[in-house]
DNA sequence: GTAAGCAAGATTGCATACGACCATTACGGA
DNA sequence: TCCGTAATGGTCGTATGCAATCTTGCTTAC
């Protein structure tokens, strides 16, 4: 499990400089020994595309982003590029980065993009799944079970991406994953997702399909991906415009 | 059609020194007029790989790809990244960039991707077709007839390419185009293609495709496509190392 | 009052220079 | 002879500076 040296970056680690005081340096602490990576800076900036703090159309300049972050122009040019590669913002050569400003039809085209990919994945995972991928889809569905009860909405929504996320991975199917990837933190951007009472269905059919992993039957993986995404797209709320709350 | 800038490059124009006589300063003619953006670059590497000229594993240095195509290390960098999201090559902190080793799993893969992909963007195509698209497959269609009476194979690869581009653009569906672009890419990179006796049949299924897109008819599209993917994926032929012919 | 032309500011694109890290090799000791 | 260790070369990562280009506001003519 240790093919990609730095991959797809998760969770950013790096902030800018804090809400507090706009006065002060950079990065408190040591302020040389913390080194930034481009691929930290983009899931840094892309975190904030997806929360709305730099909204739809904003421009992103780089010399102000060097300065937030603390590091010069050219690992931030790195992270916009890597932005623009995924879609999340678009690049006008000398003119200026700007965040992209999806129309309600690439937001469908995503959904549908991933309607069939994700049954691929499914049927894939099915044959090539190890026992720690299903291991780790059963723990996860026991947490949704909890978390169900406990009518924890948020960790509900993250268990869900966690349980798809490792789902694609148990495909093994490398470039499937990078693109679903992608297309995960698209839709988490541009939808809101409204679990009330759909949640409980959509956990039984998470313990359907990992049924099917399990006795790996492709063909069932598949129809029953196809089944869960096609009524989860009933679930998804395209966001207005998203103000940038902080 | 004005709408990225540079956008999806698809001929290279630029080229290293050549191949008569290594002495000389590169770029021949007004050595200083013509810059070359990273993009440039990146589909002017990319096609070396394709074309097996940069093998698999081939390191690919930066200092030298510079001074080859007469520009600094930094153009060079952004097309070597560029590179990477695409997956043609694999970038090593402080060690290098060679260019990737797909495994015969992973050039299937990309075989099952664009077998779930392309259905959906013939499915949208009907439903979003311009006439100008359709006059253009249509255009393309009567040209591969005459390639096929002249058994012009070369032409018939071309044209095949060219139909399914102008399709995926048909759908409308930006994200959709732009992986099926790197999918082709990378599947003309590791696939050679058996044209011979199939031919024929396959633009017998292109003209179905093209009065399925005619009708509107969705679903006729992708289940036609379906059928035409599937049995074209008999001639794809896995190229073995492919030597660094010039 | 409106539109065209122009100049100043701002921002990106690229080149150069230096520092950080990895790979390899030479050397000394067991 | 083999292995562990240190030194050396090479490559990438980042910082800084300058040139090219776009945008914006003002001036001027109609």
């Amino acid at each position: 499990m240790a093919e990609r040296p730095p991959s797809a970056g998760d969770d950013a680690v790096v902030g800018p400089a804090g809400p507090a005081g706009p006065a002060g340096p950079l990065l408190p602490g040591s302020s040389k020994d913390r080194r930034i990576a481009p691929q930290a800076l983009a899931s840094a900036i892309r975190d904030r595309v997806i929360r709305g703090q730099y909204p739809p159309g904003h421009r992103l300049t780089e010399d102000d982003l060097a300065e937030q972050y603390g590091v010069s122009r050219i690992p931030v040019r790195e992270a916009l590029r890597l932005l623009e590669g995924e879609g999340f913002v678009r690049v006008i050569p000398y003119t200026g980065t700007f965040v992209a400003e999806l129309t309600a039809q690439d937001a469908a085209d995503l959904l549908e993009i991933r309607g069939v990919l994700e049954p691929l994945a499914a049927a894939r995972a099915a044959e090539t799944r190890t026992n720690v991928h299903l291991d780790g889809l059963r723990e996860i569905l026991s947490e949704g079970y909890t978390a169900l009860a406990k009518e924890d909405l948020e960790l509900l929504a993250e268990l869900n991406t966690r349980f798809h996320t490792v789902l694609t991975e148990a495909s093994g199917n490398v470039t499937l994953n990078q693109i679903i990837g992608t297309l995960r933190h698209k839709i988490t951007w541009v939808y809101s997702v409204e679990l009330p009472r759909r949640a409980a269905d959509s956990w039984a059919e998470h313990r359907l399909i990992i049924n099917a992993l399990e006795r790996g039957d492709a063909d069932s993986a598949r129809a029953l991906m196809v089944a869960h995404v096609r009524s989860a797209q009933a679930a998804y709320r395209l966001r207005p415009a998203l103000p940038g709350a902080s």
